[in-house]
DNA sequence: ATGTCGGATAATATCCGA
């Protein structure tokens, strides 16, 4: 069973992009982030006549998510649990296969401190908590998507340069890891404990050219699921085609 | 300090968010 996400920066404008890599993809359950489409304008055709199953959880103009599958969800649940009053479409999960699959896009949080950050860090509680039940629930588990957390200094390409970044504060990473510490396993750190494994890079400055890159997309798998992994990846060659998004697809595979 | 995108609103630019 593979299972991909991509924060695809906008649902329209990355269509052709979008198609291209689903058909390439031979993912079975592809989640989305950044999709900045309402769910009744969502392309939902394009995909549909392509075989896919489509569970949006969509919002005018930013955040957005979403999730692809080659056969139906099950349980599908949207919006991070918590907060009533929080409107942002952040979250979405569904299962496939007895795999129960959570798509994110965490908050970027910046600018730090300000009411932003206080959003994000709240984000992060509510999302500890969400994934604590998850994680008891000893059903294979994957949280993934956009956490906007760069995790240690070995995931940036100049971890002095964002010292005050809210993807790299000392606060941030330790929510990360207190998410870890519950007992769940970075699945690309697990496969690829080497090298740099960057998964976005600005649109600005130049950053894919010079190879300036963070990595901010992840795989986090409970212990049923982990036990189950095969393999990860990143597919960086997405970056650098015309009308790429500022992020590339990662992905997993769990053996049946 | 700035560089670039995508989207919304309103406009032939300007703002926000990233």
């Amino acid at each position: 069973m593979k299972i991909a996400s991509f924060n695809i920066n906008g649902v329209k404008a990355r269509l052709p992009r979008l198609l291209e890599w689903l058909d390439i993809c031979e993912a079975d359950v592809v989640c989305l982030q950044e999709l900045k489409s309402m769910d009744d304008s969502f392309p939902r055709l394009e995909f549909e006549d392509r075989g896919w199953h489509l569970e949006t959880h969509g919002q005018k103009g930013f955040n957005g998510v979403a999730l692809f599958s080659r056969e139906p969800l099950q349980d599908v649940r949207r919006g991070l649990p918590g907060d009533d009053s929080d409107e942002q479409a952040r979250y979405i999960e569904g299962t496939q296969k007895g795999v129960r699959i959570a798509c994110l896009y965490l908050p970027n949080g910046n600018p730090a401190p300000g009411p932003k950050y206080d959003y994000k860090l709240a984000w992060m509680e509510r999302l500890k908590k969400r994934a604590t039940e998850l994680f008891n629930s000893e059903q294979p588990t994957v949280i993934t998507g956009d956490f906007n957390v760069i995790p240690t200094e070995k995931d940036c390409y100049d971890p002095a340069a964002w010292l005050n970044d809210a993807l790299f504060l000392p606060q941030t990473r330790a929510a990360f890891q207190t998410l870890l510490y519950q007992g769940w396993t970075d699945a690309i750190r697990q496969i690829h404990p080497q090298g740099d494994c960057f998964t976005f890079w600005d649109y600005q400055r130049g950053s894919w050219e010079k190879d300036n890159g963070i990595r901010i997309d992840h795989f986090l798998l409970s212990p049923q699921a982990a036990d189950r992994l095969q393999d990860a990846g990143i597919d960086r060659a997405q970056r650098g085609k015309e009308k790429a998004s500022d992020h590339v697809p990662v992905w997993v595979t769990l053996s049946d």
